[in-house]
DNA sequence: AATGAATGAGCCTTCATTCAT
DNA sequence: GATGAATGAAGGCTCATTCAT
C-alpha cells in the first residue's frame, strides 16, 4: 500500500495530463474540421483513445469545446492586461498588434470554431451564457485599456469610452470574421490595422500630430 | 437556354412563380431556424409542396440558399449605388445608416444565415466562390462610395481608399456579428455608429470641423 | 394528374398496410425477445425495411409497443362484452376460460411484454398513464361482468362487487405472471381455474349447490 | 474451501462484513432504481468502494442480485413456518396478513426488483434456475400451511390442497404486481384481502358460518 | 410535372467488465 | 487485497436525397 498519502498526488497529475491530452486532440480536430463537422468519433481517434475513455473526462462535444474556449478567453484577457507599466497608447498598439497577429493566424486557432459555435447556436438558450461571457470578457479587456489611458490623462476622448470600446470590439470581430472567410491576405490585414490605428488616435487623442503612425504603429 | 422549343410564355411565368414561392418559403425557414438547423422537411412543409416538388426546382438545400442570398447582394449593391446625385459624405452617411438599420434588424433577415453558412463552410472548397463574390460585392460597394467622393475632391484621405474600404467592411461585418450573437441593444448600435462616423470623417476629411456629427450623422 | 380525388384512397390503404406490416414485425420481435431486449435494429430487420422506413411510421420503440398493446386491450374488452345475451354465470365462465386460454398461451402473446414494460417502467412518470389505462380497462371489463349479473339478481354477493372485481383482476394478473415465468404446466392452470371458479361461486352465489363445477366450469 | 491455510478468523469476519456492506448498498440501489436501471456505477458509488472492490466480492450485477434475493426467500419461508403452535386458520390469516403488509409496502422492498428480474429474464436459460427455486419456495410455504391444517382436520378442502396453494400463490403474485404498478391504494389491498379470506374459507372449511370475517380476518 | 415513401450511413452516448498499478 | 481508468460494442435516432408511381 502506498496508503500514506490520502490523496495520490501522482494520479491527480496523470489525470490532468490525460484531460489535457484529450483536450488538445479535440482542439486539433475542431481546428481542422470546425465545430459542427467534428464528430466525437474524430476526436476519439485523434486522441488515440476509446469512446469511453474520452467520455470519462468530458461529458460531450460541447463540454470539450467549452473548456477549450475558456483558455482562449483567459489568454485574451492576459493580452489586454499586459501593459501595466507601458504608456497607454503603446499598450493599445500592443493589444491591437496582438489581435492582428491572431487574426492573421486565425486559421490555425480556435477563433473560427468559436465564431461558428456562436453563430450556429444563436437560437439555443443554452449557448447564450457563453455568448454573454465572451462579450463581457472581450469588451472588458478593451475598455480597461482605454479607461486607464483616459485616467492617466493621455487619452482625451470626445466620445464615451464605452462606445469606443464597443466599436473596437466590433471591428476586431469583423477583422477576424473576414480573415476567416476570405483569408488574411485578401483583406490586407496590415492596411486595416493602420487605418484602425489612425482612426483610434483621432478619437482618443484628438488634435495630436497625425505622424503617430510612425510612433505607435507596428512595423 | 433550350430556347428552341416554343415554350408557352405562360408556363415560363408559372414556373417562375413556383420557384419564387419555394424560395420565399425557404427564406422564412432559414430565418427562423438558421442554415444548419433548417431541414428540407421544414422547407417542404413551409412551401406547402412535396419533396419532389421542391427538388424539381432546386437541386438541394444549398442551391436554395445560394439563390436566396443572391438577392441580398443585389440589394446591398443598390443601397450603395443609390446616392448618385448626393453629396459624398451624405451618401456615406446614408449607406452607413442603412447598414445600421439592417444590423439592428439582423434577427429578421438573412444575414445571420449567411454568416453561419460562410463560417461553417469555410473549409469547403465549393463555398469559396460565394465567399469571394460576397467580398467583392460588399467591398466594391463601399469602395465606389469612397472613391467617388475622393474623385469629387470632397474626401482627401491620407490613406489609400482601398484600405479604408476594407476597414469599413470589417467593421460592418463585426457589427452584424455582434448584433446577431449579443443582440442590438447590448452592443449599443447607435453609439457605435456615431463613433464610426467620427472616425471615418477624420480619415476621409482630415482637419475639418469635428461638428460633422451634427451634419452627417443620423438622428 | 389523377387529380379528381382529393384524398388518394389507394395510398391511404397502402400506408395502413405498411403500418400494419411494421407493427406485426415489431410484434414478432417483441414476443421473441421481450421489450428491453428488442432493438430497433431487430425490428427493422424483421420488417424487411430500413431504419428510416420504420421511423417514418413510428416515432420510436415505445410508440410501436403502445400501438401494439392498444389492440390487446381492445380484444380484452371485447372478450368481456361478448356475453350480452348469455346467463351471468356462464358469461363469467366464458371470460375466465378465455383468460385461461390466453394465460396458457402467454408465451406466444404480448402479455409478457406488457408485464415487462409495466414492471420495468414503474418509476417512469410517462408510463404511468398506460398503466392507469390498463388497470381501468381490465377492471372495468370484469366489474361490468359481475355487476350485470348482480343487477339481474343472479349474483347475490355479500361483498361489494368492486372488491371482487379487483380480486379477480389480481388473480388473473398473477396467473399470467406465473404462467410466464414458470410455464403453464408447472402451475397447473386448469386446476387453478377450477379453484377460482369455486371460490367465485361461493362469493357471488352463496348457498347454492356446490355442484356448479359441473354446470359452469369449462371442459 | 482452501481451508488448509490458517486464515485468521478476524479476516474472515471482515470479509463477510465487507460482502454485507456491498450487498446492502446494492439493495438500496436496486430498490431505488430497479434492476435494469441500476448500474454498477451506482452500486459502486453507494457502497463507497471502487469497481475493483465490488467485483472482488461479486462477479457481476446478477450475482449481487441473486445473493440479495436469497434472503427474501429465506424470510418468506420463515413467515410461513412461524405458526407452529397456532390454529391452522389463524396461521393462514397471519401469513396472508403478512403478505398484505409486504404488498402494501412493495415500493420499499425488493419484490418489484425480483418481478422485474424474472419477467425481463424469462428468455434467459440461466435465470430459469432461480425462477424454479422461487416457485418452489413460495409454493412450498403455502402448501405446508394448508396441508398442516388439513392433516389437523381443521381444513376439509373439496379440492386438492396443491391446487389451492397454487391459486393462492397466483393471487399473491397478482396482488404484488398490481400493487407495484398501480399502487396499493388504487387496488384497495384491504378489500382484496377480505375477499380472499372469504373465498379461502369457503373452500377450506366449506359449510362453516360465513361470519368468519369477524374471527379470522385482520383489523 | 409532381408526389412522398423509402433509404442507410452516420451521429452521440452508455455501461458491464477488465487489468495495470 | 484494492483501485479506478480504460475499453468498445451496441443502442436509438436523424435527414438529405432519390425514384417508382
Amino acid at each position: 500500500m502506498k496508503g500514506a498519502h490520502p490523496l495520490p498526488k501522482v494520479s491527480e497529475t496523470r489525470k490532468d495530463a490525460v484531460r489535457n491530452d484529450i483536450l488538445e486532440a479535440a482542439g486539433r480536430v475542431f481546428k481542422r474540421k470546425g465545430y459542427e463537422a467534428a464528430s466525437m468519433k474524430d476526436i476519439v481517434a485523434e486522441s488515440g483513445r476509446s469512446f469511453g475513455g474520452v467520455y470519462l473526462y468530458y461529458a460531450n462535444k460541447e463540454q470539450l469545446f467549452l473548456e477549450l474556449i475558456g483558455r482562449v478567453y483567459r489568454e485574451m484577457n492576459e493580452s489586454a492586461e499586459g501593459g501595466e507599466g507601458t504608456a497607454p497608447w503603446e499598450a493599445v498598439g500592443r493589444f491591437l498588434r496582438d489581435q492582428l497577429a491572431r487574426a492573421a493566424d486565425a486559421d490555425n486557432g480556435l477563433a473560427p470554431v468559436l465564431y461558428e459555435y456562436l453563430i450556429v447556436g444563436r437560437k439555443e438558450e443554452r449557448r447564450m451564457k457563453l455568448i454573454g461571457e465572451r462579450h463581457d470578457a472581450v469588451f472588458g479587456a478593451i475598455e480597461r485599456l482605454l479607461r486607464s489611458g483616459a485616467e492617466a490623462g493621455t487619452f482625451r476622448p470626445t466620445i464615451p469610452v464605452e462606445a469606443i470600446a464597443l466599436t473596437v470590439m466590433s471591428f476586431l470581430d469583423g477583422m477576424f470574421f473576414e480573415s476567416i472567410v476570405s483569408g488574411p491576405e485578401r483583406i490586407r490585414l496590415d492596411d486595416q490595422f493602420r487605418v484602425l490605428s489612425d482612426m483610434l488616435r483621432s478619437v482618443l487623442m484628438p488634435g495630436e500630430a497625425s505622424a503617430v503612425t510612425e510612433e505607435g504603429n507596428p512595423e
